[in-house]
RNA sequence: GGGGUCGUAGCCCAACGGCAGAGGCACGUGUCUUAGGAGCACGCCAGUGUGGGUUCGACUCCCACCGACCCCA
């Protein structure tokens, strides 16, 4: 049936966008895979779900843009090439074309013109150039940041090649290393990325906005400068609660920040080293756990509190982060439950400076969060919390000892990776002339394709180990030079794909503006939720950089989000250790794509995750075979007949159905409205079996049904779908045909079942006509038999009439 | 600790604040059949996690609790 089908559809190209089409356009992406094998389960109901929206919009009569593409550099593809001593290109777009074959199989609806690989050097030039416009903006920078570090191996590791603060490979603790990296300067979009949101709400899930909206972290507050005995400059911290600044009974710096270095006195620094070294083998995760022990050491300095003139001691610990805020914070171990547990563990004072009515934290040992009144805070005292947080900013400002501030928990994107498979960074280092850009018209800077090592000993990138490559002259003065090593995190190549779709032949230009201004933005975005945060922040902030270079005149990418939920097999999500994994390929082989796909569908709405053993693919390969026996026994009965004359009772009911399952399909209840057409599919076979298509208007109404089961088939199961339409004796393609419309005449009905209830319960039924006035109504209930036995004695307080369906009859 | 999502038959899931059941799986009975693991027909099964509240009326709205999953700390 695949093999049948796929030639048809090629040669009538269904699929393909018309650029200068009249109809109203859609947009429809599904997140591109990475080419990692084969399709799996995951991808199976991802594609499921978009290409059920594509069709249904193509169907619906839009002009329909439906791309793919793949996401291929990454890890994976060194490791395999590593492996299997290969080209990571080999392993890569083997998978590609092994994926793509498969999508076909699938009966995925893809536009295949819009097929890219952000691999291959068409694509990566231009996010090569896309980094260069950041770049002359300031949005790209260096700076130095550590690293995850094998000391054993001598190599950079990424987050996910650390186990437990271990080395995947050795097993020797990682610990980390400063270098020099690359950076994009998404904070400075921190405000918009924040407030942009408003214009997604009700249109994203809530929980991937919530998911953004933590992780930018915004927080009001104030930066408080603090004088350090026996040191120059003051050094300034973040608070929330400038209010509680007469509690601050200590300070403290990020252990592993130059501050924490600087500030040390002499006499402490052996101790300081030893803790430092200590804290370096930490993971960040770890280091933020509350009610883990705090550790710290006394730096042997004092501060002084610029609104009290007080003392206070100063220590480095862990608990705070170098890069969050300034990398110090002023404690207040009675509103603060980290700073609380550090206090107790060195005993130092805790001072209450706001009464919540709460217990005290000295004796709880559980600092106290809530609103109250200000005490042991001078002037400040007896004011509510939120009064004392304005006015203590205010003073700090007219002292010039700090100001109202807001911070971010978002960081810049760290963004080069020492890697080889990855988009190059455009960049050469020259002695005379610092970081030049690659000029335009030589990218792009093509991967080295022999002469370097994927893992070069003593953990350089492995784009260093390709010296000819790397040796260059400098674009601007002509002198020696070097190219830059690093490669860019995969992330940054996904952060503009879906630009790219309507022009991905366009070897003049990243994105075609005029292509854009019809096609984007993304009307409908699918994929999974593991890329809620990162992959969707990442690219808002690309499209909203390129918007402010003029290069896009919108704002934010995706109209509507929908996460598709996971594929898992008895509970948990599939995996070979878990000896659950359910191969995708063994379900085609057994039950086909059209089966594989409902039952996808089928299974629930599309945001739940999937039980692979909770469903059924027989099931689904059962009701195809009911609607090909049904197709086939209708035949050509009917063929060419008015639908206007056929038996009215039952066009009712298959435009009732029709009508629901429109609706339920154009809210992505995918699962229900599948519910309808196997309705149908059991109207019309008691129909036929009833003998309908004995007579005329008989078979006009079984086929205008049948017809319109096999239309809205084909978003579901596209290929029975198109076997169904033969068999009625339709040219190909039920594509073509559309989706089927409703009369509106067929879907009001006359006389309506009305319930009758007493106190809210159900006691009695009938069928009334619709245009039955209320008060009709009324007497008709309170004249019912089960109502009066019901009431027996009791009188009526009144009558709930909601003419004409129900009826509430109150007793007193 | 804060936030989000969600708890409906043995199972997966439906139900504008108005008849708790649309559809499917499993199970059972019958029927057709040389046969059935196919088809067809019929049947079986819950009062919606718990406790309050709002309402004429609550699976649906509100509060608390229990449990599951996710995010942030």
């Amino acid at each position: 049936m695949v093999d049948k089908w796929l030639p048809v559809w090629d040669r009538l190209r269904l699929f393909e966008a018309r650029d200068d089409d009249s109809r109203e356009r859609r947009y429809i992406v599904d997140m591109f895979p990475y080419p990692s094998g084969d399709l799996h389960m995951g991808h199976a109901e991802a594609y499921s779900i978009g290409d059920a929206v594509a069709r249904f919009a193509l169907m619906r009569g839009y002009d329909v843009l439906h791309p793919i593409g793949w996401d291929s550099f990454g890890l994976p593809a060194e490791n395999a090439a590593l492996k299997r001593e290969m080209d990571p290109r080999e392993w890569t777009y083997a998978n590609i074309d092994t994926q793509a074959e498969s999508f076909k199989r699938l009966g995925i609806s893809f536009d295949w013109r819009t097929r890219l690989h952000t691999s291959d050097p068409e694509y990566y030039r231009w996010t090569q150039w896309i980094f260069l416009r950041l770049f002359e903006r300031g949005l790209a920078y260096r700076k130095a940041a550590p690293v995850n570090w094998c000391p054993n191996d001598q190599t950079v590791l990424a987050n996910e090649q650390v186990i437990a603060g271990k080395c995947e490979r050795c097993g020797s603790d990682v610990t980390k290393k400063n270098l020099t990296q690359w950076f994009f300067r998404i904070t400075a979009y921190a405000d918009r990325l924040l407030d942009d949101m408003a214009q997604l709400e009700g249109c994203w899930p809530e929980r991937v906005l919530t998911m953004q909206r933590n992780w930018i972290g915004r927080s009001a507050g104030a930066y408080v400068d603090f004088r350090i005995e026996g040191h120059e400059t003051p050094v300034r911290v973040f608070t929330t609660r400038p209010d509680t600044l007469f509690g601050a009974t200590f300070f403290v710096v990020a252990a592993d920040s130059p501050l924490a270095a600087e500030l040390c006195s002499d006499d402490k620094r052996d101790a300081f080293n030893a803790y430092v070294e200590q804290v370096q083998r930490m993971s960040e995760v770890d280091r933020l756990t509350e009610g883990r022990h705090k550790t710290g050491v006394d730096l042997g300095r004092h501060a002084i509190n610029p609104v009290n003139g007080e003392r206070i001691p100063v220590y480095a610990a862990d608990y705070v982060l170098a890069d969050y805020g300034t990398g110090a914070i002023m404690a207040v171990p009675a509103h603060d439950q980290r700073d609380l547990d550090f206090a107790r563990v060195f005993a130092l004072p805790v001072r209450m400076v706001v009464d919540t009515g709460e217990p005290d934290p000295n004796e709880t040992g559980i600092a106290t969060h809530g609103d109250g009144v200000l005490v042991n805070s001078g002037p400040y005292d007896g004011m509510r919390k939120d009064e004392a947080i304005a006015a203590i900013a205010a003073d700090l400002q007219g002292d010039a000892h700090g100001e109202p501030a807001t911070t971010y928990r978002l960081r810049d994107w760290l963004l080069s990776r020492q890697r080889y498979w990855g988009c190059p960074i455009p960049i050469v280092h020259c002695g005379a002339c610092g970081e030049v850009a690659v000029p335009d018209d030589q990218l792009p800077v093509e991967l080295p394709v022999r002469g370097y090592e994927l893992r070069p000993e003593g953990g350089r990138s492995p784009l260093e180990s390709a010296t000819e490559w790397v040796t260059v002259t400098c674009p601007s003065c002509g002198g020696p030079a070097t190219r830059d090593t690093d490669t860019m995190d995969t992330f940054v190549d996904s952060s503009w794909y879906f630009l790219r779709f309507p022009s991905a032949s366009d070897h003049s230009q990243p994105f075609d503006a005029q292509l854009l201004r019809r096609w984007a933005p993304v009307d409908e975005y699918v994929g999974g939720v593991t890329h809620a945060i990162l992959h969707l922040l990442y690219a808002r902030f690309f499209v909203k950089a390129l918007h402010d270079m003029d290069y896009l005149d919108f704002t934010e990418p995706f109209t509507r989000l929908t996460n598709q939920g996971m594929v898992i097999m008895n509970g948990s999500s599939m995996s070979k250790s878990r000896g659950n994994l359910v191969k995708l390929q063994d379900e085609l082989a057994s039950y086909g794509p059209d089966a594989v796909r409902l039952t996808m569908l089928f299974a629930g709405p599309p945001e739940e995750d999937i039980d692979w053993a909770d469903v059924s693919p027989t099931g689904a390969v059962k009701w195809l075979a009911r609607v090909w026996r049904l197709a086939s026994d209708i035949g050509r009965a009917g063929v060419g007949s008015d639908p206007a004359t056929g038996d009215p009772e039952l066009r009712r009911s298959v435009h009732k159905l029709v009508h629901d399952a429109t609706a339920q399909t154009d809210h992505k209840r995918f699962n229900v409205a599948i519910a309808r057409l196997m309705e149908l599919t059991s109207l019309l076979r008691k129909a036929i079996d009833a003998g309908a298509t004995d007579a005329a208007a008989g078979a006009s109404a079984v086929r205008e049904g049948g017809e319109a089961l096999a239309r809205m088939l084909s978003i579901f199961a596209p290929f029975a779908a198109e076997e169904a339409w033969e068999l009625l004796g339709n040219e190909p393609s039920v594509v073509s045909a559309g989706w089927p419309t409703t009369e509106p005449s067929l879907l009001v009905e006359d006389s309506v079942t009305c319930i009758v209830q007493v106190a809210g319960k159900l006691r009695d039924k009938f069928e009334v006509p619709v245009g039955i006035t209320e008060d009709e109504l009324r007497e008709r209930a309170l004249a019912s038999e089960a109502v009066r036995r019901t009431l027996g004695d009791r009188p009526v307080r009144t009558v709930i009439v909601r003419a004409p369906r129900l009826v509430n009859v109150v007793p007193g």
